[in-house]
DNA sequence: TTGTAGGCGTTATCAC
DNA sequence: GTGATAACGCCTACAA
């Protein structure tokens, strides 16, 4: 209830010391006489005080606070990002603001000219797509920032993700074992790392001497509702298995099949792309490729706070591994 | 690339005024003449001057921050809620940093004191209970406090929330319709969302000339684990449909029932509770209620930002409108 | 080891 | 309408 704010000079009368012996004490500073730090602690836990941060950053020029940028965190591959980072964030007394774009390049300018205006300490960027501008906002200053799940084409940024590519020509060759006409379905193929996937997609069809059919690939979005209009179109060019970049549009395709009488895995197998909890859910459930999303996260939390302490970097662009976790939507 | 960060104080030598006009002008302030104005937008264009919001919180003790506690964000029915307070956060030019507590009081305790710290304007909690310690951490200083999906038992602090009862009242109505035996699924009957549901669920029944029985009751966790272990117990009990009130856990229950081959909603019948996007990727699709999560964020913040404004409140527990969505997992 | 004093970038209160 | 001038709460040389 005490509504006049306690501030480390209050402390410093209690404990009678000055406010410069109070700030050491508070943040950690050893030059203090272990008798005096006590007296502080003393008065500190009497007064109930409390830091502002507020005022710690103004004079630091470090807020302990980083942004997260994503597209929306209702969607399950980035909250996991998302409580990877919180999880590191907080582990080393960072907080955490999360900003949503929904992928408009309009909106994120806003967002992140937020951040900035914050004076975040960081920024952990997570997408699928990086316009010029936005990339140009970002390095219009010297504030660290780390792509997590996520490639910078020219190696620039710092970014953490999975070898895309190695992943798509494991699966696709696992399919391959059952199947012939094997559908690439993915997200828009201007990033990265459908590209990518799209490369592994196709070693895979040349090591087992097939040839690469355009028709075969669907670029589409992250829907549900796109992975229920697949079905149809699958169907009719007797595709007979899928690896599909999203799970969403994986769970979209399955419920559509189940729903035309399709039987998974006897008539068609499908691959999943990150191994989101829904995979798990479904019946059958999913074969997935376990993206380590919440560790992506946590890795480029990790790094983005090597970065904001300016401590020596090895290397910058991390690739963590990955597995391929086997369901009931393959034999 | 400009490292030396400009002031207001730079913006006012460049337009010839005071740092005070300056001010004025990017707080919006009517009193400036217009051409002076004007002067000063040209230098802050010049410049590309970004007002620094450390130190305008520090001087005006309102940061336009608000802290959101939840346990995770992992789970879809806290991210819709978080995206529904984003939305309108940003709309008001505020941000949230989000903080995830797993629920457990000691982590809780302290993210929220890193919120304060922060000087955060308010406070979005989320979640189904509240420990003692945590309600006299919150109430221990004049931030406002809303809680979102949420019953606050003595109705002190504000809230946002469906109609439980009701709800639960409608979904057992409808599945007595088909069923005798319907199991009612919760979570820990310590929360109040919970025990109201109950209520409905029991006037339902009484409604119906049934008598309750206690043995059809199954408090357990949020989990899709939980729903899977559920559906040996439900046909040991001879029981043919239930109601549900997490997602997670009907998921898992409608999976492991067809595992078993169990025929839904022939058999069995579910319903669950709160309409969360996995609930339509199923197959067959599990009817739900329809809490309208991103609503309940989208007016937790609303509200919020008239506490933050000390606008009057008419009522300060809220109660959205709820509906039922039926998919396949009812006849 | 401890204290003094000058910022940090804004807001806000008075005068003019 | 505009300009000084204190705060705001803390950090950080620099002294002592």
């Amino acid at each position: 209830m005490e509504e006049s704010t306690t501030t480390i000079y209050d402390v410093a009368r209690v404990a009678g010391v000055s406010m410069a012996t109070v700030s050491r004490v508070v943040n950690g500073n050893a030059n203090v006489k272990e008798k005096t730090r006590q007296k502080v602690l003393d008065a500190i836990e009497e007064l109930d005080y409390r830091p502002n941060a507020v005022a710690r950053g103004l004079a630091s020029k470090r807020t302990t606070t980083v942004g997260g940028v994503l597209p929306t965190i209702t969607l399950p591959y980035f909250a996991e990002i998302a409580r990877g980072i919180d999880d590191i964030a907080s582990m080393y007394q960072y907080n955490v603001i999360l900003v949503n774009s929904d992928g408009e390049e309009e909106k994120e300018l806003k967002v992140i000219e937020s951040l900035f205006s914050k004076q975040v300490d960081g920024i952990v960027y997570m997408g699928s797509f990086m316009t010029e501008k936005v990339r140009k906002q970002l390095q219009s200053t010297r504030t660290p920032i780390v792509l997590a799940g996520m490639i910078d084409v020219d190696k620039r940024m710092s970014s953490v993700n999975i070898d895309y590519r190695l992943a798509a020509h494991q699966t696709t060759s696992e399919l391959l074992q059952n199947n012939k006409r094997i559908a690439f379905v993915s997200g828009s193929l201007e990033e990265a790392e459908n590209t990518e996937r799209m490369v592994g997609y196709q070693e895979a069809l040349e090591e087992a001497g097939l040839k690469f059919d355009e028709s075969l690939v669907f670029e589409g979005n992250y829907s549900f509702e796109n992975g229920l209009a697949l079905a149809e179109q699958m169907l009719s060019k007797k595709i007979d298995a899928a690896i599909v970049s999203y799970d969403t549009v994986a769970v979209g395709l399955l419920n559509a099949l189940l729903a035309k009488g399709v039987k998974v895995p006897e008539d068609f197998e499908i691959i999943s792309g990150s191994n989101s909890p829904i995979t798990a859910y479904m019946y059958p459930g999913l074969t997935s490729v376990n993206q380590p999303l919440y560790d992506i996260g946590a890795v480029s939390m990790r790094l983005l706070t090597k970065l904001m302490h300016k401590e020596e970097i090895e290397e910058n662009q991390l690739i963590l591994a990955h597995q391929i976790i086997n369901r009931g939507s393959t034999k």
